[in-house]
DNA sequence: CCATTTTCGTTCAAAATCAATCAAAAAAGG
DNA sequence: CCTTTTTTGATTGATTTTGAACGAAAATGG
């Protein structure tokens, strides 16, 4: 035997990492062997999970860890957190110094972050950090009492160790924007974390959906001038009304 | 020859860095020898967890994470890590304040953890606070850089924070267990955070299947009698080695 | 719609590889 | 030097893998 099934197999894979389809002609070329031996090998594979067969060859498997697809179609507003998530990364620079705050907003920035190089990001969301190691982002992940509804870190812990860091930029998820109320949460820890973390950082943004403006939650983090908001460009009325609020703001400061 | 063969499996695990995967042909022409001999040798390495054997020949062990039914089935010595694992957790009483050291032997004690209440467990491993939050047991983790291959945080900032921690007890996982060098582990960073584990527990716990047993790997972590090795009952004769090891140890002192 | 072509799944025999055993060679220890 | 233990290489039958053949199923093309 010239080649080891195992051997066949991996090259099966990597053809179909890099074009995301194979063809079963093709690959009796490539792999010099029978067409009956790359048929009992892609079978393998199916049987694995490790791609989907088709009518002559076979397609990568899209499942997208775990199954936010499910999720995706529940939650209504998912274009718009990915259009936030976005312009988000924009804004990051090289070598800056980043805190991502746990949420979901803030996750859907990840994806766009591959590639930013020499970047350091601080977190508190386990799941964030855990995403962020496996795009080989340098990552810290504060330390403290996990919260097991959201997985993210909280507590006193948390803000004593935020106030011993320097941020260029942090990303806060809201769940209520609003022009008296400012920026709110429902947990008024995490609220103390997201505080600690507007203090250390020299800009911050905040995070919300269209389903998040004019609305108030239990605890206040910050008013309306404590940061960039974030959020997909419908409601161009409402946004002026919120600059209009920081402008009033500011002169009255 | 008993150098040899040690020469010949170096060779092995070598050719097989390189190219990931070997062939038993090639290896009986690279090495000089006999196809049974090869076989031997491949087994050898097997059996101390350096490699998988398939179908003409072996392939690396890959650790990345994919499917564990998978992994399940290459690896035999699963079985045992689950007995260990319900070992360890046997040793667990109410109210105690537990370590959990990063690693799969540790991860496998979590399923056995269920209902185990008013405990609080702290760990450096962010799969295991993941799935300790999700069985709803109180779980502190610790802070600091995360090392994007084992998902473990390490670094001076946990050696910091842990001192100022105090266990009840401390279950650690080893890739090494020799009777002269003691516990061991590859990444001399992780060794010093379960040094400092150590200094802070109560009563410790060394993790290690089978295979681990007389192994040594680069990073010194402590001597035999640092703690209570916890492995499966196999081997009789190699675990009363190490007890008559520490005797002499603690006869020495 | 049907006819043609391509692809699929199954079966079978040949070839390669495997695990187990045994005797010779080498090494170790007195 | 001789005995015991370990390592090695060869042999055997069992198992796995492979390529080819053939009818069934699916795509293609009028």
């Amino acid at each position: 035997m010239k080649v080891l099934t195992e051997e066949r197999q991996q090259k099966i894979i990597r053809q179909l990492n890099e074009n995301g389809i194979v063809k079963l002609q093709d690959l009796v070329e490539t792999l010099n062997c029978s067409i009956s031996t790359v048929r009992r090998d892609l079978q393998e594979l199916e049987d694995h999970g490790k791609l989907v067969r088709v009518h002559g060859g076979a397609k990568q498997i899209t499942t997208l860890q775990s199954e936010p697809g499910v999720l995706e179609k529940s939650s209504k507003n998912v274009q718009g957190k990915q259009k936030i998530a976005q312009l988000a990364v924009q804004q990051i620079k090289a070598d800056e110094i980043i805190y991502l705050d746990a949420g979901t907003s803030t996750e859907a920035m990840i994806p766009f972050m591959t590639g930013l190089d020499s970047i350091l990001v601080v977190t508190n969301g386990v799941q964030l950090a855990s995403k962020l190691a496996d795009i080989n982002i340098k990552t810290y992940l504060v330390g403290g009492e996990l919260k097991n509804t959201t997985k993210a870190i909280i507590g006193a812990d948390v803000v004593e160790t935020i106030n011993n860091f320097r941020f260029n930029r942090a990303f806060i998820g809201v769940n209520g924007v609003h022009r008296k109320f400012g920026f709110t949460t429902p947990d008024p820890n995490e609220a103390a974390v997201k505080r600690a973390v507007l203090k250390q950082s020299e800009l911050s943004y905040f995070l919300a959906d269209t389903s998040k403006l004019n609305e108030v939650s239990f605890a206040k983090i910050a008013a309306l001038n404590a940061g960039v908001l974030l959020t997909d460009e419908h409601n161009h009325e409402t946004l002026q009304q919120f600059e209009q609020a920081k402008k009033v703001m500011e002169a009255k400061r």
